[in-house]
DNA sequence: TAGAAAAACGCAAAAACCTGCAGGAAAGGC
DNA sequence: GCCTTTCCTGCAGGTTTTTGCGTTTTTCTA
């Protein structure tokens, strides 16, 4: 059987099943289990499937949406906002930005915060509501779908007039020289306006995202204060950061 | 059975029976106790729920307000909603209330309707993030958490610079003298805005809501264009609004 | 405060996984 | 036709993940 052949009858089951184990499929194929296993991996790395311990579960286009990824939060993703958490204190006016990381960072704020939090996510803004010592502002604009994100000029323009203490970033690619940077390019001007708007400026970036870069530049890496990352890291990978003057936290 | 599976069948469990019992679980999911406990602990890291003493609750107590509140959505506002849904068409700009009618309205929309929607609700924006055809439009303010709506002097502005074909408006008092009311006094000024703004006005009623008056003056009856209401509704109580000039639909 | 239930902890076995390697098939150049 | 190169596959060995069990600790309840 052909290696082709094989990768469209595993993806035609796990449209069809829904899921699917990897030594099962081994017998229905009647190839040893390293081949499925590495089937698998190539059809993860390929984005066609996700793989897990056992098989694969299904990773279509319909389920690339919001709320699949902000059930995927990665154990990283976790480390990350709690480490974050410590940087609010009460008192504080706090921009928000959308994402999983983010998201995981409201679901772990203290029950009493007193602080006042400017969000252009719908999303975070519902998730804010729950704590009742938090002022939650929303920033209105067209929303970008994928990312549930208000993005236009209308956002940007909002994030101009306010003055924070502190601007929380998820990130999609980070690097010391490139910099900072993201896949969309609406949702860049209102990044670089949230940053603009805050004092302090606090980066989210979980292992994979750091010494990479997207599509678009939002800003040099210098425009941080800080960066909060896995303790995981090698000391090396982190001094450029360092240099330029940004202060590294983990969990 | 694949970790994942299990896991989500665990979140799955747990939003419709709105709370969890370990020890059932691992019977219900043929697996050791420790097994489940350990599932609860990962997902509870996660943020996912709230562990508790013998199992596990829904995390957010307003999610699950609203949820329940999403889920205990009459059988009268069904009727309101699907026939409201009847009066939306491709092509227009629609501005939308916050509120369990309006969502379900939402929920029933057409997959592929072309159109512009217009609203204050975080919440509804989610839902409306679901339709590709549908630009949407979030308008921002102070969230007033009770209601997941954004209300304050921001939100009045906003709205009042939109010319929209529609306005879909959840009502709490409805009376043909005394008129629209609500028990709410900055939402006021934002629904009078939102209603300015479009050329037809559509109250969605349930029965309960009709011949009530709440705490605030929103807007005469006049100012309706129609009304959507349930079919149950006696002719006469319906006639003075008709008097008004108000178009009566029902499912 | 005592007893029972639930949870956490450590441990070990099993399953799944990854890596490197070698045999074999297919393709292509000489 | 023959050799080289490339790719695919299965296997052996070592590593990681998952899971169930016994034990200890914590929590709840009467």
């Amino acid at each position: 059987m052909l290696k082709q052949e094989r990768q469209r009858r595993i993806l035609e089951t796990l449209r069809t099943d829904g899921k699917l184990i990897a030594t099962d499929l081994s017998v229905a194929l009647n190839v040893s289990d390293d081949t499925v296993r590495r089937d698998l991996r190539e059809l993860a790395e390929a984005g066609k499937l996700q793989r897990v311990h056992g098989g694969a579960l299904p990773r279509s286009s319909v389920e690339m949406n919001y709320a699949a990824r902000e059930l995927q939060a990665s154990a990283g993703k976790s480390a990350v906002a709690r480490a974050a958490v410590k940087l609010i204190e009460d008192g504080q006016v706090i921009i928000m930005d959308g994402g999983s990381t983010v998201l995981q960072v409201v679901q772990r704020l203290p029950a009493e915060l007193e602080a006042t939090i400017v969000t252009h996510s719908p999303r975070i803004a519902v998730a804010l509501a729950e704590y009742p010592g938090i002022e939650v502002i929303v920033i209105g604009g067209i929303l970008y779908k994928a990312d549930l994100l208000s993005v236009g000029a209308g956002t940007v323009k909002a994030f101009s007039s306010i003055n924070a203490d502190l601007c929380l970033q998820g990130i999609w690619g980070l690097h010391p020289e490139v910099g900072i940077t993201y896949p969309n390019f609406e949702e860049v001007h209102v990044k670089r306006a949230m940053m603009q708007s805050a004092d302090q400026v606090v980066a989210l970036a979980s292992a994979e995202k750091l010494g990479t870069a997207s599509s678009f530049f939002v800003a040099p890496v210098s425009e941080l204060t800080h960066l909060v990352t896995e303790r995981t890291i090698p000391e090396e990978m982190l001094n450029p950061y360092r240099k330029l003057g940004v202060e590294i936290l983990t969990d």
